[in-house]
DNA sequence: CACTTTATTGATCGACGTTCATTTCGAACT
DNA sequence: AGTTCGAAATGAACGTCGATCAATAAAGTG
């Protein structure tokens, strides 16, 4: 067969990611099969390379939707905030990979190799989460402390992505650890208090 | 072939063990193969079958056995430690990630299928180097916040590892942030100058 | 109409995890 | 010594995977 025309190439690799991100969601990491995404949209495996060259990239393309939709979630979530909205950024954090675990696990499985580097447009569009926490960091934070808010935000995002995973897989729970998302707030909210933060939503 | 008889089952087992986990160190996750490893040690691949049952009992053994390493190494940090432990810890747990990248890796690589679980026996194991750590927690905190020295524990061992993980992943590096393990550092003094701590060490 | 260009295919390859009928050989027993 | 027995070890076989690429079919072009 030969230009099918049904879509453009644009169309056709958004086919792919959608259905791709539907699979991962659906299946995780480990049992993803590019084959199957291919089935799924009624392509052969042939146009699935055609489009992105390489699974690496298909993974890459899944994962930064799925930072795209965390990001759109976390806005939200801002959006229709209270007063503590260090609290509401901890949630909706931790909301959003307890309910997409496959999805955002997939995020951290997926190593590259060494030879394989994020395109700029892919590290922008995967920035736009952090840059959310770092301004919320930076309006909660004196202006004496200012400078140091991005470094200070990367490192609570840290902070609660180490909680988030010990959550997940079960380490928490096994361990006999109750609440790890409160956990992990207490330590967000005792290094924002050291370096000096003051907000209408803190105790 | 029948009993070769060179070796018992508890050798066969621990060599299959060994040079799994050997290979992984090299290739990683991703490109671990149970093949490989069988042939490896000069045995059939329905050897490896016999021993271990399952690929992902053989994975348990191997990630089992970086703890145990892990803990090893971080116990015999603490024994030269001058004052400072609790930077002690933190610089043998992020040592061993960089020391170690696949091997560390690829604990949190492998997630077991929700029908498997983790014998007692492993979990003990594993325990070891989460113990070493609760026990320089507790001999760091004041009596009256002792009771709530697991859980602190627990909760910093998240802290670091997050810092851990965006390090090794590269994400620290790509948005400028230097001396992660430092910021790690940080944070975990916090926590527990705000539990009331109070060490030599302890600026 | 013929010709070029482009998109799409799926057979093909090597490697993987997994299974299991078969084989091999030490050991126990005449 | 031969015979039997059973545990240990094998590797061919199966289905699936990522990856490749010559072949093919359709659209555009003149």
């Amino acid at each position: 067969m030969g230009r099918r025309s049904d879509h453009t190439r644009q169309e056709l690799e958004h086919l792919f990611l959608v259905e791709g991100h539907k699979h991962m969601a659906e299946v995780g990491f480990a049992r993803f099969s590019a084959r199957e995404v291919a089935k799924r949209i009624g392509y052969s495996i042939g146009t699935l390379y055609n489009v992105f060259g390489t699974l690496d990239q298909l993974l890459i393309a899944i994962n930064t939707r799925t930072f795209q939709l965390w990001a759109e979630e976390v806005r939200a979530a801002l959006e229709s905030s209270g007063p503590d909205r260090i609290r509401c950024l901890v949630e909706a954090y931790f909301g959003f990979a307890r309910a997409n675990r496959h999805s955002w696990t997939a995020i951290y499985d997926h190593h590259l190799p060494p030879d394989v580097v994020l395109s700029d447009e892919q590290n922008q569009r995967r920035g736009g989460l952090t840059q959310i926490i770092v301004d919320e960091v930076v309006a909660v934070l004196p202006s004496r402390a200012q400078a140091d808010a991005p470094r200070l935000a990367r490192s609570l995002i840290a902070v609660v992505h180490g909680h988030c995973v010990y959550d997940l897989n079960g380490s928490f729970a096994l361990m006999g650890i109750e609440q790890p998302m409160e956990l992990a707030l207490e330590r967000v909210r005792e290094s924002l208090n050291h370096a000096g933060a003051s907000v209408d939503g803190l105790k």
